[in-house]
DNA sequence: ACCTGAACACCGTTCAAGT
DNA sequence: ACCTGAACACCGTTCAAGT
């Protein structure tokens, strides 16, 4: 199914071919586009090829259409990608209220990782565009939900929202790509770095790639020691609140 | 000073106009161009119109020197994104190592944030780009230095150096573009939130939004709130880790 | 209502040619 | 060593025209 190769054609391929789109049943009239049909075409092609590839006219390729027939169905790239993101959101799983807070916010954090991984462009679009879209509205509102029936105000709420995601989309923004596998391969990367290590500049640097040498970086660990110690501190602030009160 | 209006002409303007930038004075024959100024150019071109504006035509045309010259100076786009955040991470403030690590942390996470704020394009290009330019390497050491001076493992000290970078880059990803000022505009949104509740939906989104119509949300007050939590967090796990030894 | 063809005003990048 | 002209292979978007 991955057919990301940059296309080794730039004349479209002949009306007859099922060459190019096997899967496809070409005998069948082709079903009428609709938003949604665009919007799932753009998540499996940005999830096979990047978001990169997610060009209009690339799309239309893969939809069987002229990229100008997408505007009848989408306002613009913009939008598109705002209704990408809105999709790969509403993949996170939904908290269920009946159970404890804390453990409803991991879990949470838990999924959006699994959606972020699956969906790897998906953290890197969500910034200043508006997350208004009916299904993220409503994801907000029940995360809301679970906070403030948990004892939180609706501003403490709002703020303990706003912080594990800031840590939840920091920390998948920054997801390293560790290369190095094999023992002898870090310990061979080590060596190097610390051959590299230009008369004691940037000792610390080196020790910590010494010691990832050593014992791997686990950064689903790494993760959830970060997770943790927010979760902690929104437990103890909502204590305090409520002994305040 | 911001020349962002998209331009009037397509052409090349006259040798002679020093109308177009009226700052340089066209007569000293100009210097040849390097690569610090070609990024500079660039910081300062996303700083007044968006990153979206530098494009190689444009920063060409503000450096009065045709596109496919910049690449005597720059590899690629990627390299000159990479080389604008290596230049905008460098202006975040050095941490000084005789200070309590807790408050030199916190001191270098407001200092990025004052940074990104002059700099609103930088958070966003911070990702699988590697920080591996010598001002951000030396500054990443230095980081893990007071850390690592403070008693943490340095593998620990990488584990609160990543979950603090979460953090911020997450949180200035966020930030929301707060359009509603004076107090009747404020009551007056929440009246039509209110309005657009469809019968009892986003019941808890309401509540915040209302309640942020009377008490204005304070970006700052939330991003040291959280800041704090992980400051403390961090710090809690310090001393367990002592005590242990 | 939806799709196509053709155009417009852009892109990043390469490369032979100039100085 | 640095810059230019010209080209190549793309972009997003618009719009009259078709069905």
């Amino acid at each position: 199914m991955l057919v990301c190769q940059e296309s080794l054609f730039t004349e479209a391929p002949p009306a007859t071919g099922g060459i190019i789109v096997p899967s496809k049943n070409s005998k069948e009239p082709r079903e009428t586009l609709n938003r949604e049909r665009v919007l799932r075409a753009a998540v499996s092609l940005a999830d096979e090829c990047g978001i990169d590839s997610v060009t209009m006219r690339e799309l239309g390729r893969r939809l069987e259409v002229k990229a100008a027939s997408l505007y009848n169905h989408i306002a613009s790239r913009d939008d598109l990608l705002g209704g990408m993101v809105d999709l790969a959101l509403s993949e996170i799983a939904v908290p269920t209220e009946g159970v404890f807070w804390k453990e409803t916010m991991r879990r949470r954090a838990i999924s959006a990782r699994e959606v972020f991984a699956r969906h790897r462009w998906a953290a890197g679009l969500i910034d200043s565009r508006d997350r208004t879209g009916p299904d993220s509205l409503a994801y907000v509102d029940r995360v809301l939900g679970v906070l403030i029936q948990a004892g939180f105000s609706p501003a403490a709420a709002a703020n303990a929202f706003l912080v594990l995601d800031s840590y939840l989309y920091g920390f998948e923004r920054q997801r390293p790509d560790v290369s190095i596998e094999d023992g002898f391969e870090r310990s061979e990367a080590a060596r190097k770095i610390l051959a590299a290590i230009p008369h004691g500049g940037y000792q610390n640097a080196a020790r910590v790639a010494m010691e990832y040498a050593e014992h791997p970086f686990d950064q689903e660990a790494a993760f959830e020691f970060g997770l943790g110690l927010i979760l902690d501190g929104l437990e103890r602030q909502l204590g305090a609140d409520s002994t305040r009160r």
